[in-house]
DNA sequence: CGATCAGTCTTTTTT
DNA sequence: AGACTGATCG
């Protein structure tokens, strides 16, 4: 079940695939494009649009297949067929139970199957997210659990926030256990399928915990999972975990669920944590006729629980496995995917395969340096304009991929800068800002009154004079009678609350109420209408008038008319879902991630995201920016040899995403954290085929600042370098810039010679007057020797070589500054 | 009781 | 640098 787009949070028009996968169902399929009511055609030669390995595929209808699918192989194609394929012979759309792990695959992957074979039947699909999916089950199921069937879902932010509430009762010191890492020990647990008694009667876990001298952990998971249960709310994982639970004690529940999904499909196998494939084990047990697919060397999941284990051995998981190995790339050029390869061996123990394409060779791979951060940013900006002008590219065309949401700021700015539209996935998804959490705690308490997180949020907001104070009293008498913070407040008076405060507590309540009459005779759009004008909420926002004010009104406002267009949307999710109640809205809103609203395909503009939202996705142009050790691979995931291998599949997962050119950047020294640190380049740089590899420098900077010389003297020129300098003199006043926490960098073989001190008075020249054959002389490497000059006008590039400073380098002229000798 | 200010901590990656 | 927390003042 693919949720119905949320578009009214990007825009109006319906989703779209991907321009680029877009492109190419519609040059194969094209037929069905121009005469969408002649399917039958379709239907018989969809075959023929296939390899050979990719017909095998499909044309594999009972029992266990596993497909490995390289990168840009035509999984989603295969996927696709494959459930085409299954209809046609007969297989009840009904029977077919197809998993994803992000709700853009699963929206893509309806949409595709639509395509092929109309809408009506492939609604009775169930494609969706494991999480979405299984929501939707246990919806259905919960009573069985003690669950109310309107159960909350708690975000991430909702369950440390109850963790943290628990460590609090506890007495214990929240410095100490920190919510985040208590979470994430819990989260852990649940996804390896351990509960709070096993958990703390596991010895192994038990030492870990006394190891980190945190013994009460399996004490606060216990309580954490009451507490959840009170609410009514279950997390993320306890989407997994309860569905688990639910298969495993209800046999009759087992059963039904087998026999409804006769076929299954499981997308990006490699990223499943041991409860999902219990679960895909047992509903599968019964028909075996078990499909999944994936690609060993993409698994970037594990800090979620996630282990490559799951595809390495599902041949020996099930009896007579069929493997079919998709090695033909149809996206990228043969440089990019050589480049991907060879990084890729540096791994240790996949699954063997050969990755190949027919595209041409394209472009080299081009490996940039820049001194700061901040250049980083402007190179990709100018590159992204220099392209747009020089190959015609749009916007859409470019993505810039992270490793963490921390580095989108210095491209943000730089982008806009130069006026170029972009958007960023990922981050701070819009449901996570205070004033839309705030709203739709409203309607959570209106749905579940016993969700005391929603209920802890809103008690007090607007201010209605029920402060903290009475917040707590609240909580310990619910503690006491074991009753929740709800009917405490229902029963205000009798708990001895006096004057104003049982005046507003008793207003409250009833607002509330009258909030939960309409739910039965209005829909949601109606109901959150009410909410945000009796609470007053939206009308002091707009009266708000500073920048920040005027912002969250303007997202009320759009969090309304996304319920608006919820409620107004054509169901698509099937005959199961009881429509467009407030709790289906609740639900989806939780689990559609930021990343998932980017369906906004008509929107022009350069991305930007993390490689692992990029998953997935491909894009004619690739910035993977900040390759430098303690950030790409990342400092915390270099202590073993399997973290370090996840983050290489990081890097392999980066390359792949590019279909014709592929930058690759790095910067000397960058902010962390407020103040300024050097890096090494990333060891994977080193890892990749000189052959396909293009090294320019983009660096204008000082070299005497990064090395730390801090003379002042003799800087006549470079404009924006200077600008540079301002700042980091102001950073670091009398204290030269150096780092005394990491050790001081190798001398780098491409970069050996960093003593050449410039000319005093050196002063760039005019790059429109350079030409092979001059003198020149460089910050960095000395005195050197044009050789050749290359590039459009507006952006240079020379080839110079420099007897002392390391041989032939390019030098990018808009940024490195050179001085003209003779 | 609530608002303002200084001090602390942060950064993996996400359903 | 910025978000968040806790202490102090109106």
């Amino acid at each position: 079940m693919s949720f119905s787009p949320h578009a009214a949070l990007a825009s109006k028009s319906h989703v779209h695939c991907l321009t680029a996968s877009a492109k190419s169902i519609e040059s194969q399929f094209h037929f069905v494009l121009l005469h969408p009511h002649k399917k039958v055609v379709m239907k018989e030669n969809y075959l023929d649009e296939l390899n050979e390995r990719q017909r095998e595929a499909v044309t594999h209808i009972n029992g266990p297949l596993m497909i490995v699918a390289g990168a840009g192989s035509g999984k989603t194609k295969v996927l696709t067929t494959r459930i085409a394929h299954l209809m046609r012979n007969g297989v009840d759309a009904f029977n077919i139970l197809s998993l994803t792990f992000t709700n853009k695959a699963a929206r893509e992957m309806k949409e595709r199957v639509e395509k092929i074979l109309g809408g009506s039947e492939a609604r009775n699909l169930y494609i969706g997210t494991f999480h979405s999916v299984f929501a939707r089950l246990l919806r259905a199921e919960a009573h069985r659990l003690g669950y109310p069937n309107d159960f909350t879902i708690y975000d991430a932010d909702d369950a440390k926030s109850v963790v943290k509430t628990i460590v609090n009762e506890l007495n214990l010191d929240d410095k100490h256990y920190k919510p985040n890492f208590v979470y994430n020990r819990i989260s852990a647990a649940k996804n390896s399928l351990m509960g709070p008694e096993e958990y703390q009667l596991d010895h192994l876990v038990q030492q870990e915990d006394m190891r980190a001298n945190r013994p009460l952990i399996g004490k606060i998971y216990d309580m954490y999972a009451k507490r959840c249960f009170k609410n009514g709310a279950m997390d993320f994982d306890d989407l997994l975990f309860k569905m688990y639970v639910l298969l495993k004690s209800f046999p009759e529940v087992l059963h039904k669920y087998q026999h409804k999904f006769k076929y299954i499909m499981i997308d990006e196998y490699q990223d499943t944590n041991p409860a999902q494939y219990e679960i895909i084990k047992l509903l599968g047990a019964v028909n075996e006729n078990i499909c999944v697919v994936g690609d060993d060397a993409q698994s970037i999941y594990s800090f979620r629980g996630a282990t490559i284990q799951n595809i390495l051995q599902f041949e020996k998981d099930y009896d007579d496995v069929k493997v079919v190995k998709l090695e033909q790339n149809y996206r990228s050029t043969k440089s990019i995917l050589s480049v991907a390869n060879e990084v890729i061996a540096h791994n240790k123990g996949q699954i063997e395969k050969n990755l190949w394409t027919d595209n041409t060779e394209g472009d080299t791979i081009k490996l940039v340096r820049t001194m700061t951060d901040n250049e980083e940013g402007k190179f990709v900006a100018d590159t992204i304009a220099e392209q747009k002008l020089r190959n015609h590219y749009e916007n859409r065309d470019f993505v810039i991929l992270y490793r963490t949401n921390a580095q989108s700021r210095a491209f943000e700015e730089c982008l806009r800068r130069k006026a170029i539209p972009y958007r960023i996935f990922g981050g701070l998804s819009f449901y996570q800002r205070k004033e839309i959490k705030d709203f739709v705690a409203y309607l959570r308490v209106t749905m579940n009154t016993r969700d005391e997180e929603a209920l802890k949020r809103i008690i007090n907001y607007p201010v209605r004079g029920i402060g903290k104070t009475t917040l707590e009293k609240t909580i310990v008498l619910a503690n006491e009678h074991n009753i929740t913070m709800w009917e405490v407040l229902e029963r205000a008076r009798e708990f001895g609350f006096k004057g104003g405060t049982v005046e507003a507590i008793e207003a409250f309540v009833v607002m509330i109420k009258s909030f939960q009459a309409m739910l039965t005779t209005h829909n949601a759009y109606d109901v959150a209408v009410v909410v945000g004008k009796s609470t007053n909420i939206v009308k002091e926002l707009f009266n708000d008038k500073t920048t920040e004010g005027l912002a969250r009104y303007e997202n009320v406002q759009e969090l309304l008319n996304s319920i608006k267009e919820f409620t107004e949307t054509p169901d698509e999710e099937g005959e199961l879902l009881d429509n467009k109640t407030m709790g289906t809205y609740l639900q989806q809103i939780t689990l559609l991630t930021d990343a998932d609203q980017g369906n906004d395909e008509d929107s022009n503009v350069v991305k930007l995201m993390t490689i692992h939202a990029a998953k997935g996705l491909e894009f004619p142009v690739v910035f993977t920016v900040g390759l430098e050790e303690t950030l790409f691979p990342s400092g915390m995931s270099i202590n073993t040899r399997e973290e370090l291998e996840e983050e290489r599949r990081l890097f392999y997962v980066a390359i792949t995403r590019a279909k014709a050119r592929l930058w690759l950047t790095h910067a000397n020294s960058r902010y962390r954290f407020g103040n300024l640190v050097q890096n090494e380049p990333s060891r994977f740089l080193e890892e990749m085929p000189e052959k396909f590899i293009d090294r320019s420098y983009a660096g204008g900077g000082s070299v005497r600042n990064a090395f730390g010389s801090g003379s002042t003297s003799g800087w006549g020129g470079g404009g924006n370098m200077g600008n540079m300098f301002d700042r980091m003199q102001k950073k670091t006043p009398g204290q030269p810039v150096s780092q005394p926490s990491s050790p001081k960098p190798a001398p780098r073989p491409t970069s050996a010679a960093t003593t050449h001190v410039p000319t005093p008075g050196f002063a760039p020249d005019d790059p429109a007057e350079m030409e092979p054959g001059m003198q020149v002389e460089h910050q960095k490497f000395g005195f050197g020797t044009i050789t050749a000059m290359e590039g459009a006008p507006n952006n240079r590039i020379a080839t110079v070589v420099f007897p002392k400073g390391g041989g032939e380098k390019k030098i990018m002229l808009n940024y490195a500054k050179l001085r003209i000798v003779r």
